[in-house]
DNA sequence: CGCAGTCGTAACAGCAAAGGTTGCAACAGA
DNA sequence: TCTGTTGCAACCTTTGCTGTTACGACTGCG
């Protein structure tokens, strides 16, 4: 399907920046980050740019800039992160308009836009059933 | 996520080769899927080849060749088709190991591998409800 | 006021996958 | 033998993700 890390590096980071804060700190740099997701820290600038514009977290900038959650891990799920660095649907139509002179190539698009609708939503309720504090509480719960 | 449309097309293609041997037809070809999906008979082939190694349709060559369905639309889900088409996960970890001298980076993967294999069962748990049946008849259904 | 550290963002390259296209050998029925 | 179709390799284009460099914008601090 040619899935991508999105979803992956932004729960890192979210998780990351938690973690960081419970620690006692005020904000985390995009280049902390980086090191830990083993990443480059623009990259995760940007995934945080799209987390801040879905009201997760803040960022100052200036000295002693970073970032911070906007919200308590308790109230994040994955869907707010899924909607927030993912777009489109899960399963393509059609590249281009199929026969509409054939009743398949007529129906197949409605046919096919309803059931994946409900798959969808199903797995909408899926991530939103996992809270970002599930995650960090599973990531410290790894053995070492 | 850069979805593809494999699934749409594969599912395409054997409504199309049902309704056709409903019809009387022995046997339908790439040219003719094609000619309805609008695209390129090659890759009809290609789909078809992989739906054929996962035992839903069967190939005839020579004069008179082409497409047949080994089973019952009835017996056919989205899942079987979804598991011949698409190749790998849902959600991809990261590309690089993350830090693992970091708590975080360390524990993320296993922590997002564990909650990533929930949801993609429930996700075949929703293709396997809907049969091709179900979509030859919502095909069928479509308001002309 | 200027310095330093960090964000914000544009620009570009590398890579992979999907989809489209052409070409041709293999096959099998008439 | 001829013909229509599959099987498959090869190649191209497009698209999206990821990584990288570069640099302006911002702001606390000395």
């Amino acid at each position: 399907m040619s899935a991508n890390s999105r979803l992956t590096i932004a729960a890192h980071a979210l998780a990351w920046i938690g973690l960081y804060q419970r620690q006692g700190h005020e904000v985390a740099t995009s280049e902390q980050i980086a090191t830990s997701a083993n990443t480059n820290p623009v990259v995760i600038r940007r995934l945080l740019g799209e987390l801040r514009r879905a009201g997760l977290v803040q960022s100052r900038r200036g000295v002693g800039a970073g970032w911070s959650l906007a919200r308590e891990l308790e109230s994040m799920t994955l869907l707010d992160v899924y909607e927030a660095v993912e777009s489109g649907p899960l399963f393509a139509m059609h590249r281009t308009t199929p026969d509409q002179g054939c009743v398949v190539g007529h129906g197949i698009q409605p046919a096919m836009q309803g059931i994946y609708e409900g798959i969808e939503e199903t797995l909408r309720h899926e991530l939103a059933r996992v809270t970002l504090e599930n995650v960090l509480r599973d990531v410290l719960a790894a053995p070492r």
